[in-house]
DNA sequence: CCGCAGATCCTACATTTGTAGTCAAAACAC
DNA sequence: GTGTTTTGACTACAAATGTAGGATCTGCGG
């Protein structure tokens, strides 16, 4: 069986999303990107999140001499699924449609977004 | 300023849901309900839990003899709304449109359900 | 060759979380 | 009224998380 999705805490999330930006990356890139984003971020701080994500498996690195270069091995949509699943039970009790409902109701979307999930629901509801 | 909801964890959110049932519920009560759900709950562990949310805010007690009854001191709509603000946030950078899309596409909803979602949509977008 | 900037490795430490155990006081059962 | 149960108070302790600091090695600039 495939190896389950490791659990990525929310900073770790940060540095997940640099590298499935681009990867694979330096641990000084991926600081880089880190910084430019937020520039609280320490570079101590981020070494040891990289070294986490490693020891959870949810990264790995090939050495270049003495340096690495770290790449995700899971991609960022089997992250996700676990992450929103997750979420989903834990907030909802897993029920789907107050879910949606809430964030439909209490965030902001542009005309053509509400249009294109409108589409997109109707599709699928019309596959079936 | 009001209070900010604070940080529920996984399991403190089981207990929160069974007082946002039914409230103010005394120790005994909640643990009964949450035994009932899933047997596996030590009465230790949810005690504890209840003592941790009341530290931090999340309930309050009035007591009626040497008899706690607890009650929540955040709506489950407030709780709801910052876990699900941190949530999309974390895990999809704060878009909004792909968390959505994300949901729809994975997960199961009844052709009810859909159309349900659609007309919600379509009022929402007609009332701009 | 020599020191230094930068890379990784190892260590540190307070908080939060999950999961209980112990203790003392009160209430209840007889 | 004495032993038992119940309730809240306090304690325990490992794992995960946020946030770094220090030690070591090493190739590059001179």
């Amino acid at each position: 069986m495939p190896t389950p999705v490791p659990r990525i805490s929310e900073t770790e999330w940060e540095v997940m999303r640099v590298l499935w930006a681009h990867h694979p990356a330096t641990a000084a890139e991926i600081i880089e990107r880190l910084s430019a984003g937020d520039p609280t971020w320490h570079p101590k701080t981020a070494r040891t999140l990289i070294s986490r994500l490693v020891d959870k498996g949810a990264l790995t690195y090939d050495s270049d001499g003495r340096l690495f270069r770290y790449r995700p091995l899971f991609t960022e949509e089997q992250c996700v699924t676990a992450a929103s699943a997750s979420f989903l039970e834990r907030v909802f009790g897993g029920a789907l449609k107050p879910m949606l409902t809430h964030f439909v109701a209490h965030q902001e979307l542009t005309p053509a977004d509400l249009k294109e999930l409108e589409d997109l629901l109707a599709r699928k509801r019309r596959r079936r």
